[in-house]
This record gives structure tokens, sequence and C-alpha cells, in this order.
DNA sequence: CGATTGTTTGAGGCCAGTCAAAGTTAGTGG
DNA sequence: CCACTAACTTTGACTGGCCTCAAACAATCG
């Protein structure tokens, strides 16, 4: 498929912003990015983290404009992909549309679990879900699942996570203390998976 | 397009439940149906509720098994798209699958704004939203904004919205005591709308 | 290095949850 | 059609987890 070889992106620097026409999703190919939305109250909404291998953007499709913003996080590279090309391809190679049905179709059920979390589960429970869940990640990239690097900020993970960056760092805090992780700054090591998975659930 | 006419479905009756394999996505003809997800530890979670007209069940493209169980509120009838022939039929008109697309892309943008609800307003701002937005489809259909009758129960309610039973029904009782609201059982008169719109915003 | 931004820690308050019980509605079968 | 029961809703008192406010501390970057 015929896709755009991304030029590297500065930290901090847009991928897109809300309200940008849509033309494209994106494949993360090093860094890490983070998409988030605007409420109407100027609030931000950080609603993924978006690591190597994965793909985001798909939200501009509803209504031809992208409603979210996609910022790098640390230094990234990302593909372009132009959604016309999707398009015609997948009408002559079916299962490329079926693939992209599922792609979409996986954001929906991971936002229906960041649902359920934010609804039922306490502070701890959400942080060790999402530890939990960029440690999975981080295997499928054949990386450590148990040593890692937090691409994201700790108000970045409070305000993914219906948080405040206080009770963040608190959970950190009681995580270290229980044996279960050793935190340093943002390196993690994952010290009791057990216990880990117990919370996440 | 070739569709199935649904039977119609009595009170509590699953259309499909989650695990099944996925073979159709289904519009509302009438009554209301509400999706929900068990989690792990058995929970249950309400991730949406669907009016006459709107269409669901596109949860289950991911995986080939839907990962909701989708029931009726109320006596309703719901039509039956099979998956298959959406597809044969979105390859010949391609302004179909981009249609389609839509509807998922729309489905994400809604499970986008229901995350910064939860993970961002508190009760009676959340109550105030689902209200508004209850409205808002009613309108659409041609139906009363101002009254209407809501089809789940409080503890529906607060299951969505990641409240308890309770405080949904505190929350009901300030909004009759600021006569913003006028709430008889599960019908509804909204009397004050700029004061509804101020708080869902 | 200073300045800015991000992180940690502490004290106190509040919103929503929990527990409990009464009141109301709906559904069932005699 | 009514009596009985189960399910739903409301109300109250109390608790607790997370937020708020505040300040010290650490890290990053020009």
């Amino acid at each position: 498929m015929k896709i755009q070889r991304g030029r590297p992106l500065h930290k901090d620097r847009h991928v897109y912003s809300a309200g940008e026409e849509f033309k494209s999703v994106f494949a993360v190919r090093s860094g890490s990015i983070k998409s988030y939305t605007v409420s109407n109250d100027g609030q931000e909404q950080v609603t993924g983290f978006h690591l190597p291998g994965e793909i985001f953007g798909m939200d501009g499709m509803a209504h031809n404009h992208y409603t979210n913003s996609a910022l790098a996080m640390e230094t990234a590279a990302v593909c372009e992909i132009p959604f016309s090309k999707l398009q015609d391809l997948s009408i002559a190679i079916p299962s490329l549309q079926r693939h992209f049905f599922q792609l979409m179709s996986k954001e929906i059920t991971n936002d229906q679990q960041l649902i359920t979390l934010l609804s039922k589960n306490s502070a701890e429970e959400r942080v060790a879900t999402l530890l939990l869940s960029i440690s999975n990640r981080n295997l499928r990239r054949q990386l450590s699942g148990t040593r890692f690097r937090l691409p994201m900020s700790r108000a970045d993970i409070g305000n993914y996570l219906g948080l405040t960056v206080e009770t963040v760092s608190r959970v950190f805090g009681r995580f270290q203390k229980q044996d279960m992780l050793k935190v340093d700054k943002k390196e993690i090591e994952v010290l009791d998976f057990d216990k880990l998975r117990a919370l996440a659930n």
C-alpha cells in the first residue's frame, strides 16, 4: 500500500488538530502520541495513548473533521495513510475492508472498557489497569513487560483516568510501599504482577 | 436493502448476548434497547441506550463475537441487518461503505464524549447531559423534546453514568426543587432548558 | 545556572457512596 | 379484580475516597 513516510515529529508537535479536515489515519512508527479532545468549556480530555505499531485518527471519519487532536509526547515518527486510498483499495480487496472495520470496532471496545473503568473502579484500580495495558502492549512489541518507560506525564495519566495529578502520584507511592512497583520518575519496574493483575482485573 | 423484519421483542428479552457470533447489526424500529457489558468480576456496565431509528450491534465486528449484550427495556421491534449482505453491498455501493464507516466513527465519538463526562463532570452534570441527549434524540424523531418518557430505570441511568441509584434519585429531587424539571416516575417535563443546558454544557 | 515545568507531600473539606429503612409501583396468581 | 409479593424508588444518616489548596522539591531547558 502506498503510504507516506513521516518526517520526524518533535515533542509537543501536533499530527493533526481538532476541526481539521479528515484526510488520513496514521500509524505510529516510533515514539508515542496522545489523542485528546477539548470540551466546550475548554478543558482537555485525553482519550488515548498510541504506541509504535498502533493506528490512530479514526475519530474524524464521522464528520469529515477530526474531533480529537493528536500530538507527540516525545520525538516520534508516524506514517500517514490517506483515507481515499484506503477506500479505493478496500473495494478492490475486501479483506482489507474487513480489517479496517475490525480496527474501528476494536477502538469502540477499547473506549467501552475505559468507560467501565472510569465508571466502576477506584483510583488504584485505574492506574493498575493502565500500567498493565502498557505492559501488554510492550510485550507485543517484543519489549519487556516488566521494565518500561511511561511516555506520558503524571498529568496525562490523571487526565486520561479521571484523576488529579496528586492522586496519581499518591497511588504510585502506595504501589511502591507495597513492593508492587519500583518507580523511578517515568521508569517503571513491575515487582509483583499477580498483585497488579488482581487490582487491574 | 434486504433486511429482516423483526418479530416483536418482549421486555427483558435479549437481541443478542455477549459472546455470540457476530452476524448482524440492528436498527430499532420501536421501543428501546440497552447495551451492556459484564466485566470479568461480574458486574454490569450499561454502554448505551438505543431509541427508534438508531443502529446498534457494531461492537462485535472486531472479534467476530459481540462484546456487549443487548436487551429490550420495554416491548420493542428491531430490524436485523446481516453484515455479510452489508459488506457485499458496500463494495457495490461505495457511498454505503462510507456511510457505514461514519456510523462506527460516530459511535467512537459518542463513547469519547461519555468518557469525558465520566471523567470530568459532577453527578448533576451527568444526569443533565443524559436528559438533554434524550430530549434531542426525541426531537429528531419528531417527538416532543420537553415532555417525554424515560424508558430506562433509575438503576440503568446510574449504571450508565457511573452513579448509584440513590444519587440519581437525589439529583432528580434537586432538579425538581429548582423548578428545572417536573418528574413523575419516568415521565419527564423540562421546565427550564437554559438551566439544563448550562449544566449539561 | 536561574526559570519554568513537573512531581511529591500534607492538611482539610466535600461530594458521592454505603447502609438502612420506608414508601411506591408493577406484576402475579387466585 | 384484588391481594400479595417482588422490584423499584425515595429519603436519611453517616462514612470515606478523592479533590482542593498550598508549599516544598526535583528535573528540564534555555
